[in-house]
DNA sequence: GTCTCTGCAAAGCATTTGCAACTGC
DNA sequence: GCAGTTGCAAATGCTTTGCAGAGAC
């Protein structure tokens, strides 16, 4: 556990915001000015493996860190990129609905929800790029009952 | 419609594979010999903008194409990438669970299984690598009552 | 005829890696 | 003292883009 790896792990469970390799590169180099990005995303690597934090893959263009090693799902927004966790629990029957069902050996599963954050939801161009994204009509369409 | 764009489509949805650009490219390259990585590319986007077909994202990797535009999730293996169907139905209610709960403005979600192919399955050392990636403990635990 | 699309090659960008110097234990 | 780690810079790999010519309608 040199400095450095301490020093990444304090700054990424400092607040819980789920900041990308180079976000948290700005952060720690603040205390540690000469620290390197590679070095910073061993680190993140290497952290992963031991369980103490982890790498969120699903979808979007950067990975997000994130300090909280315990399972939880998240939301993202489609406009900034901005996550945070999501306040739901766990499915933890999910993965039974595919045993018998499927070739695969299940091991896990990723649960992310999408949308605009607080911020992005009052910009009305936001709205629409989002929209177009995931594929929503402008005119919004009430749930059917049998859907 | 271009010729390209027609045969992309084609190829696409002509098994239910989820390719990778590049592999849908040596597919189409076998009736197109002189296309474009970067035309695939390009029209991949459009079809996806189009609503034509799914661009599945998932950071860290390379992304991968489902010629099916209707909602439904993947179960994906993490030792060779290989993606098929997840033979469950949408959660419909899902997001409901989250107005009021979230000041996000809820879109949609995204729901991915993880786990090993039947040939990754056979294979020990995939097994270890799988493991380890999604921080399972080697003794596979027993799942506890609450939890 | 015009506007879009293509092939090609180069650029872009997040992430990884090789290497010699350094450091924690 | 030595395995593991660092900073730096170059490399990698996927994806996007600029451009001039070609094609769709």
């Amino acid at each position: 556990m040199t400095r450095q790896r301490r020093v990444i792990l304090e700054e990424l469970r400092k607040e819980n915001i789920h900041p990308t390799a180079d976000l948290l590169y700005e952060m720690v180099r603040k205390r540690m000015p000469k620290i390197s990005l590679g070095t910073v995303y061993r680190n993140l690597e290497i952290l992963t493996a031991l369980g103490e934090i982890q790498t969120l893959e699903i979808s979007g263009s950067q990975k997000r860190y994130d300090g909280i090693p315990q399972k939880h799902y998240h939301i993202r927004c489609v406009h900034c990129g901005r996550m945070d966790d999501a306040p739901i629990a766990p499915l933890s029957t999910l993965e039974d609905e595919l045993y018998g069902a499927t070739v695969y050996t299940i091991m896990g599963h990723r649960l992310e929800f999408m949308g605009l954050c607080p911020e992005c939801s009052r910009d009305e161009e936001a709205r629409r790029v989002a929209e177009q994204l995931l594929g929503i009509p402008t005119e919004p369409a009430k749930p059917t009952d049998q859907n």
